[in-house]
DNA sequence: GCCGTGAATGAGTACGTTAACATTGTGCCT
DNA sequence: AGGCACAATGTTAACGTACTCATTCACGGC
């Protein structure tokens, strides 16, 4: 029964008194040494560390914490993991929670049926968080009525304005007025838009930006078209919108439908940029395509994550008055733009 | 300083205990009905819900898990977040965890300097976790010598086979062999690679892969070609092989050089497949490039997370082995491949 | 040589929860 | 009517940590 090195067999978890006892000092002295705190001799500090080794201490969370009162994480909770976008922003949660010490406790939400705001935050609130990202398309009445659990400081991933709650959402309205005032810059004034499904919240504010710019130079709005997000459906529209000789530009909720478009109108005869302009909108396509020419618009995801977490964070301290904040997209400028025909 | 309804101040967190003396209970009763136990009546049920409510009680998960031991939480530790594939496989480890009912603690390790495994390890060791996934692309000697964390349950997201510690990955190496097989079917045998950039351990495998395959049939691998996994470094890998008359197939090591090298190709006045036959590995166009006709091999990236969350889980339990699990990629026959001149 | 100073260490306690056990109350069978 | 089963509820203890306070010890100035 005898080794001749320190194997003494743990045996489930190791607590700091047990790591006392094998280094001959109080529970409290390990307690020091784990938190490298001061007022510790260099002998004994030597002594506790090569017990924690031998016995494979590891610092247990639960009791920390509950002492502390505070967990160091904040949660997100996620609706769609795999849609568009949500890289960059868990990138974001992610690098702004890295910077505070801070990890992220993560709940995919969609399990089985769709889950309401308040189901995912009763979730939620059981974990070790200080404060909670929620991140799900939802409809703007969803959000209409939510309230967040009292103590834990929440912010939503929308554009929807929320009177109790902070939202950050990258400007999914201001992005067709840059790409608007870009296009007129160039003369354009017949352009169409090509949106997504009919569901998406993002498709709809995007199309209510184009709405509102083409209205604000009074030209009526043609009845737009819809497509599924993928390359193949703005294909179709493409093709359906090439025979359509009054208009000289195309707006594509998404570059991939905007990449459909443009192929289609090639197919159909009709130059791009020089017989219609065309502009989408997520600069996805970047590494991916060689030779990218779409003129699009940029959103800066992980700010968008970075803003969430850190208007989370703030909501922790006493006083915070909820915000909506608008991480504002930039234009990208290539090649599928060029001045209207007379 | 008296309203008409219920808004006492909870001022900080809520404990059961008060919770208790508000609804006139025991405290024990709070914890009963917070966690759906039976032998509660429906009325003093209803009493504590409503003390609940009034007071926005959230269960303490410290006090919790420090009685339970148990965190219901899977760490992930995950070297550079954006590289593709991540989100796949983060999706996958969501997706497993919540199916057990655990959450995912995740700590992105890019921050400053390189960090090493030991490190990584380190640091997720004083998180609530039950088990550990760590997803860094290292090369294997930085493999060799790690020792996990003794009472912590390790998986490692890599095709370097670890004594001590399951492993999980794509089949890095037997993709090559599905491709080649594919080529060689189609009478392919003078075949070209271009590989991603020289540290890259995925791209190394692959390399191998196709060096196999080739000795297995007697051919000399030329010297590969290397790109930095854009479309553009894959065009100009392309324009470079654009002149070899020798070779009637060329593999790349994904699919956006794959794109640029069949651009390159045709605008060398190769056609593609008729001329020469390309493949690529990830379908990652999917979806983005209209009427894709890139043959190509997909990985089960959303398995591969699954399977590693799987296997960390079972790690926790006692007189579990160490195992190497390798995800098979499939075949994706698109129009990129014909038969080989003679 | 005595006391003050400060470093090193230990003792005691409380954080919020749940399990085990103890107690009370209610209704039913004989 | 007496007792027994079982439901409803309360009491106590323990999980591992870090804070507060107490104690010991060594050393230096006078």
């Amino acid at each position: 029964m005898q080794d001749e090195k320190s194997v003494r067999a743990p045996a489930g978890p190791v607590s700091m008194a047990q790591v006392a006892r094998v280094a001959g000092v109080s529970q409290q002295t390990v307690s020091r040494v784990a938190n490298g705190l001061p007022n510790v001799s260099e002998r004994t500090r030597e002594r506790v560390l090569l017990a924690m080794e031998e016995l494979g201490f590891r610092p247990n969370f639960a009791g920390r914490s509950l002492r502390s009162g505070r967990y160091n994480s904040v949660g997100l909770a996620l609706y769609n993991v795999e849609q568009f976008g949500n890289l960059g922003t868990i990138k974001g949660v992610l690098s702004a929670a890295g910077d505070v010490g801070c990890a992220v406790t993560t709940v995919e939400m969609d399990d089985r049926a769709p889950l309401s705001l308040a189901e995912a935050t009763r979730r939620m609130a059981g974990l070790p968080i200080d404060a909670l990202v929620i991140s799900m398309s939802l409809k703007s009445e969803d959000f209409e009525d939510f309230v967040p659990q009292p103590g834990l400081s929440t912010v939503l991933l929308t554009m929807y304005e929320h009177s109790r709650c902070t939202t950050v959402d990258s400007d999914q309205y201001g992005c067709s007025a840059l790409l608007m005032d870009h296009l007129a810059g160039h003369g354009h004034r017949e352009v169409r838009f090509v949106g997504g499904p009919v569901y998406s919240v993002d498709s709809s504010f995007r199309e209510k930006g184009w709405r509102d710019a083409l209205a604000a130079r009074g030209v009526d709005a043609a009845e737009p078209l819809r497509g599924d997000w993928t390359a193949d459906s703005g294909y179709e529209a493409g093709a359906a919108l090439a025979g359509d000789a009054a208009m000289t530009a195309v707006y594509a909720a998404n570059d991939q439908m905007a990449l459909g478009v443009m192929e289609a109108l090639r197919d159909a005869g009709r130059r791009v940029p020089e017989d219609v302009s065309v502009v989408g909108v997520d600069d996805s396509l970047r590494d991916t395509v060689p030779h990218v020419g779409l003129t699009t618009v940029r959103f800066d995801l992980v700010a968008r994550g970075r803003a969430a977490v850190e208007q989370a964070l703030l909501g922790t301290a006493p006083g915070y008055r909820p915000r909506a904040i608008r991480i504002p997209p930039t234009l990208v400028e290539r090649s599928s733009v060029a001045e209207a025909r007379r």
